[in-house]
DNA sequence: CCAGAGTCTTGACGAGTGTCAAGACTCTGG
DNA sequence: CCAGAGTCTTGACACTCGTCAAGACTCTGG
């Protein structure tokens, strides 16, 4: 067999990497549009808009609309679920955990509407289209998850027992987020520090009364 | 003048009261067909297709599709929000009510269904167009009172203050009923078991400890 | 340097949309 | 019974959409 050099790999492996790298970078533009436009009207040539390609080529890197949606939901879950292990990590004391939270939630209302917005879509979209359902149920159940890493490592630090279960404990975090991000896209100043002081007030709840 | 004969009134009268009745039915049809398939895919002749007229005779009665839907938006509104009233005014004990209240919910997701869907899918949707946010923004202020009269007689029967605001209240409770439809809507046979059971557990969490 | 595989653009297609105009139908006042 | 206002249907329009085929461009192995 002939050796190859290891720096420059087998044609078919780097081309698969270029592949992926241009199917990322659709995802990319297909989110950013997305997040604007909403899913049902995102049209794949606005997305194409939205890069350094033109309409056809989503056709040659997927199948069709519905595999690139499918491909941006998975991109996006990835990017995301991990967005307070942070907080979590770092948080010595309860209170200290509440802050850094609260604080978290309300920057990322901010920064990432667009994304946010576009999640609240794609959820309430697959109560209506099937074929949604999978990844959107198992998004939910990542997030679910994600919560109630924060949720039980308050209730470990404040040394006292949860009262709900991690549906319901997401369930209404996740209501109170979205309440506040149509709030807070319709122009309401108050909107984030009504979220801060609701998340502060809210967690304690949870708890068992000591 | 002439007298007019009292079951007889005036052309423009009648015209206009059979007029009214038109546009109420076309809203009957067109919420029909947006429970069905959603805001995004709902077009005007499948609204027309599933009621008595030809899909030419919307604009007879509606300028333009937007106010179409905007009429359906406050027929519907009209229609809902005092879903709970009855359960407010018979019940003598907070337990009674909370069983009541619980029982409703469960009630209403089983047999509106499409309507709630539809709900959540004109919110989200008035994330992305700002033309529908004033209405929604309406009727989430009257879904908020309506969650309001429950949650605030509860307390009341119950003999002890709340500890959330209204917002939150309604923010808490409307995030638990979407991830319950969402979940009946999949076809998960727990769903409305645990809608029942976390509504159980969750009310009395807002009220302050005894 | 050149053939050919790989990549991307362009333009077309059929289906579906909101809108509207022209005309057919219906009902009623005189 | 008839004219005309009111009501409804039909068919067309301009447009957007997802999809795909034909061809142009690019890059590289030999």
């Amino acid at each position: 067999m002939t050796p190859t050099r290891q720096d420059a790999p087998p044609r078919a492996a780097r081309d698969e990497r270029t592949r992926e790298a241009r199917r990322d970078a659709l995802a990319e533009s297909a989110l950013t549009t997305l997040g604007e436009l909403g899913y049902a009207r995102t049209s794949l040539r606005e997305i194409a808009a939205n890069s350094e390609f033109s309409h056809g080529v989503v056709h040659y890197y997927f199948r069709d609309k519905t595999e690139l949606i499918t491909y941006c939901v998975r991109y996006y879950k990835a990017r995301c679920v991990h967005r307070y292990d942070g907080v979590v990590a770092e948080s010595r004391t309860a209170p200290e955990l509440l802050i850094a939270f609260s604080d978290k939630l309300v920057e990322t209302i901010v920064d990432e509407a667009p994304m946010h917005r576009l999640w609240y879509d794609l959820r309430t979209t697959s109560m209506f289209e099937e074929a949604l359902r999978p990844d959107v149920v198992a998004i939910d159940a990542s997030l679910q998850d994600m919560v109630w890493r924060v949720v039980s490592r308050y209730a470990e630090l404040a040394g006292r027992p949860l009262v709900v279960t991690p549906g319901v404990a997401y369930a209404m975090l996740d209501g109170v987020f979205e309440r506040c991000l149509l709030r807070h896209l319709a122009g309401e100043r108050d909107a984030l520090d009504e979220l801060r002081a609701a998340v502060r007030g809210a967690l304690p709840l949870l708890l068992r009364a000591d």
